[in-house]
Formats: structure tokens, sequence, C-alpha cells
DNA sequence: TAAAAATACTCCATAGGTATTTTAT
DNA sequence: ATAAAATACCTATGGAGTATTTTTA
């Protein structure tokens, strides 16, 4: 099971029309019904009805639409959380620093970079020259 | 980018060693590489540290870490869950009833499937025998 | 040197394409 | 007759394997 076959399933739920989903998808119609069967067995559920010339969703099928939408919307949140995560945008920024030398500069980097990044967490360490650098 | 990647990734930051990856995975360690290199040029950063001879997650692969194994485990459940709903577990059951002819079965009938399905919504219609059936 | 990851290549499984058939309107 | 999905078959991309190199403890 890979998103792949949760991408396909839900264009054809959405469309509830398998040419309408593969021309969406920019994939040939018999790739997409191979995907949702292979689903379909792997799961060892029917998702869709389509004894007619319509296609809909079985009770199982609307369980399934729910859960995969969540699932590529979560993957591609996750995709971006970790892109701003590199980016430094989001985390913790640990500063040591040394009381008197420090004193005056140190308040308004810390707001003007706090407003920059709000998604960083700033961890303050009052430090004594010859503590360890650790974490 | 497909759940192969995730599985790959959060087997190797589990065991932070590419080799014990591979092992438990049942993969060629090449393979195991080769694909977190591909979920890193997709997502665009680096997830892990491998200068040395140890392996390290990075922020990013910190991040991407919990939304990896989280992503993965609610693909394992929508399985059951659509599983389940396949079996007619869990959903929802109109009854339609007409209420001289059924008054003194229906009343048992129901307790004992509401307590075999707790997760079946039983849905009772009080209906007159022209009625429509829909839905 | 010994280990672990990366690289090079080869192979093959399978995702996806084209052509056609089936089915229902 | 038309439109949509399934089936059959073929192609080729890329996932995975083996062998080797690189790197660093």
């Amino acid at each position: 099971m890979e998103l792949r076959h949760f991408r396909y399933f839900a264009a054809v739920a959405r469309y509830l029309n398998y040419n309408e989903a593969s021309r969406r998808l920019h994939v040939a119609q018999p790739a997409i019904s191979k995907t949702i069967s292979d689903l379909e067995e792997e799961i060892g559920a029917k998702l869709f009805l389509r004894n007619k010339r319509t296609v809909r969703l079985t009770a199982a099928g609307t369980v399934l639409l729910g859960e995969a939408e969540n699932i590529l919307k979560r993957s591609e949140d996750a995709k971006r959380a970790v892109q701003r995560a590199a980016r430094g945008e989001v985390g913790i920024l640990r500063i040591g620093f040394i009381a008197p030398a420090t004193a005056p500069i140190l308040p308004s980097l810390v707001q003007t970079y706090a407003r920059r990044y709000p998604d960083v967490e700033l961890k303050l360490h009052h430090m004594n020259p010859d503590d360890q650098l650790v974490r």
C-alpha cells in the first residue's frame, strides 16, 4: 500500500468516474483501473460499486476516502514542516551567554530574532566561562 | 513521495544505522541509501548527518520522524477500519418498520443486534405502507 | 584494519502505455 | 451508437540486487 494508491483512489472517489480521474491525474485509464483493483485486493474489500455505468462508493470506500484524504494531506503538511525546520524557521535555539559581556546587546537581538522567527523556541543559558558546551 | 520512503526512513532513524535497517527491512543496504537520498532530494533537506561513522538525525529529520511514524500508523489503522466497514461491523443501518406488524419482535432483535455490533448506528424509521424506500 | 555508507552497474518487477473488448445506456 | 470500465499485451522506468570503492574510526 503506497500513497499512489490513495491518490488514485481519492481522485476516482471524487469524480466517481475513472476516465475523469485518468484525465485529471494525467495517467492512462487502465492504470487507474489496475491500481484501484490492486488496492481492493490488498485491503480485501470492494471500494466501488461499478455494475452499472455509474460508479459509487461502497460503505468501505466511504471510510477509506476520509482516511486517504487525511493521510495525503498530512504527508504534504509533513513535507512542508520538514522544509521549514531545515530552514531554521522552527525548532529550538539555545544561546549561552556570559553575564557582563553581552548584557547590553542580547535583549534587542533576542527580541528581533523572536519576531522574525516566532516558531523558534529560544532558550537562554546564563553560563560561566569554563562551562562545558553540551547539547 | 511514497509510504516506502517513510518506512525506510523510519527504520534508519530508529536504528541510526543503514546496515541494521537493511537487515530489519530485508532490503539491500544500497537500496536504503538510494531511497533516503531520493527522499532528501525531493524534500530539499538533509535528514541525517552521516559525515562520521555515526548516523544522526538533523533537526529536519527529527521533525519528519514524528510525522512519518504517525502517517504509517494511520495508514495501517485506515486499512483495518476499511476492513471492518466492509464486514459491516461499523456504519449505519436504517430499518423501516410498519407499526403493528413488527411491534412484538423488533425490540429484542434491535437489542441483540446492537450488542453484537456496537459500532453500527441503528436508525429506526416508522413508515407507512406506501412510503418510498430512499437512501 | 574493519565497519559502514556511497557509488557503479545490472536486472527485473511492475507501473503505465496502447489497443481492444465488454457492458450498459 | 456511445461512453465508460475491464482486459490483454507491451514497454520502460526505477526499485532492488551484487560488487566495489570510499571513508573514518
